[in-house]
DNA sequence: AATGCAGTCAACCGCGCCGCG
DNA sequence: TCGCGGCGCGGTTGACTGCAT
């Protein structure tokens, strides 16, 4: 047994909107408002659409203030930038930018961005890749093993990390990111690039700062149910959300696939970078994105890599925490990591305490 | 000029969430 | 507590357009 359609789909009218159909709904939503029941709206004005579809032309085109096209290279950052964050959360990303709809960033990332840098990327790739990553890392990862010093919380991995002067970011695996899990194969390598020191302290901190609005203590589950809006101004930017609570664990089970590592948490059920880098919870599509996005920092496009730095927990351990952002950890969403180490299986060498369980 | 193809984008569809009775 | 209905979201579709052949 389905739902219940939600008007009489025969007596509908669909396709594109006639000007009279525009010039009716803008006119009477303007006088009226919606009333709070898009079903009956059409009914009211006398418009054979489906409520639905009233909704949808009103947000998407007719409403005030409403920009099409013409995206700017900040416009175009601020949603690649959300895009490896948090996804397809259309919405989420439209909200930080005035007068785009969700439909558009939607349609304009489909049709335009994502090509744009994926066409880069495979340029790039192209172009030659460091054919002595790999002995290099091993040199590396050989040397710092032997140097550092153990700490009971940090394992030998994240240690490698961290000292790794080949570091470079890959975004966190979120434990129920909407993909089923994926390593990277050797299909698909990764040229390293260097870390510029000047991504940790620049002035995109503000795109940090909008991260941690969106997410609130993503992993509190005691969040509240109400809807706020708040708005801030960081820099040159100024963000809002209208529709998340501050602490909304959006990510909360979206996906049956959480997390509980054994034996490599921090604290609070975070997961460390190493478990994280074990699932492997990203598609290929989305690293070759990431890729990119890498590569991209020396083209001038490292804005936007403010919020794709190493998180700095107080264990030094990059972390992840299971139902999504740590607000106070902002940053830990992301994470450093030698990517051929990923492609190269090494991660086994180094991660002896790999083992999980799905909770659910 | 006709046809085919790829890109774009408005609109639709289905489903999850949430409030209400 | 449960079921219903509306809302909002993300994925997909299909009409339209421009370009290449």
């Amino acid at each position: 047994m389905g739902r219940a359609p939600c008007c009489d789909k025969a007596n509908v009218k669909k396709g594109p909107w006639s000007p009279e159909e525009d010039a009716k709904l803008k006119a009477f939503i303007e006088q009226h408002g919606t009333g709070g029941n898009w079903i009956a709206l059409p009914q009211k004005i006398g418009l054979k659409r489906c409520g639905k579809s009233c909704r949808l032309r009103w947000l998407n085109y007719l409403r005030p203030n409403i920009k099409h096209g013409g995206f700017s290279e900040e416009e175009d950052n601020i949603i690649c930038s959300l895009y490896i964050s948090i996804g397809s959360r259309w919405s989420i990303i439209a909200a930080q930018l005035p007068g785009r709809t969700d439909n558009d960033i939607k349609n304009y990332w489909n049709t335009r961005l994502k090509k744009k840098l994926l066409g880069k990327q495979r340029k790039e790739q192209q172009g030659g890749r460091r054919a002595s990553n790999t002995t290099t890392l091993k040199q590396e990862i050989n040397t710092t093993k032997k140097d550092q010093t153990t700490s009971t919380t940090t394992s030998a991995y994240d240690q490698i990390i961290n000292n790794s002067s080949l570091n470079r970011s890959v975004p966190l695996l979120y434990t129920n990111w909407p993909h089923p899990p994926l390593i990277p194969t050797s299909s698909f390598s990764y040229p390293i690039i260097q870390d510029d020191p000047r991504d940790l302290h620049s002035d995109h901190a503000s795109l940090r700062k909008l991260l941690v609005k969106l997410g609130g203590r993503f992993s509190d589950n005691t969040s509240t149910t109400t809807t706020t809006t708040t708005s801030s101004t960081t820099n040159d930017h100024q963000f809002s959300t209208t529709t998340l609570p501050p602490q909304v664990p959006i990510y909360e089970n979206n996906n049956p696939i959480d997390l509980v590592p054994l034996g490599s948490t921090d604290h609070n059920n975070n997961i460390t970078m190493s478990t994280m880098l074990q699932t492997g919870c990203f598609t290929n599509e989305l690293a070759e994105i990431v890729y990119s996005f890498n590569t991209q920092r020396s083209e001038g496009l490292d804005c936007f890599y403010g919020i794709l730095e190493s998180s700095g927990t107080s264990s030094g351990e990059s972390c992840c925490n299971v139902n999504g952002w740590g607000a106070e950890n902002m940053g830990s969403d992301l994470i450093n990591c030698p990517s051929a180490m990923i492609e190269q299986g090494m991660l086994q060498d180094y991660v002896p305490e790999s083992r999980y369980l799905a909770s659910q």
